[in-house]
DNA sequence: ATTGTGACGTTGC
DNA sequence: TGCAACGCCACAA
């Protein structure tokens, strides 16, 4: 932690500029970085995403099929479909509904 | 320095 | 159109 972890920090700080109600996957943020490539690395960030003070909204980012491949990552199974349904998301079998509408594309709005 | 892994994505068949 | 395999970057051991 010692060191700048500019990847892990700007995917950390994309993720917190997630509106709410609205979703984006990891290739999108990748893209972003400029690591379009890195789309797992966006993932692997995740993984201490827990560990960062600015809690990351990491429910809100999922792959691009719109799929909760991240959720079994969470505390409990259904915590992040949960979460996502709170904020007007529909989720079914962790299949994110109207993937398109809810998307959010950060070079778009970025 | 090398090897292995990973919450993905894309291309190929 | 559906499934499989490969690729890829970055980090940990």
């Amino acid at each position: 932690m010692t060191k700048n972890d500019n990847f892990f920090d700007k995917v950390y700080d994309v993720a917190r500029q997630i509106p709410f109600g609205r979703v984006t996957s990891y290739g999108a943020i990748a893209t972003y970085l400029g690591s379009a490539r890195s789309a797992r690395m966006v993932g692997w960030a995740m993984n201490n995403s827990g560990n960062q003070q600015p809690e990351v909204p990491a429910h809100r980012v999922v792959n691009k099929k719109g799929l909760l491949t991240g959720k079994h990552h969470f505390d409990g199974t259904n915590l992040m479909q949960q979460l996502l349904e709170s904020e007007g998301i529909k989720v079914i079998d962790n299949q994110i509904q109207d993937l398109d509408t809810v998307f959010w594309n950060p070079m778009n709005e970025l």
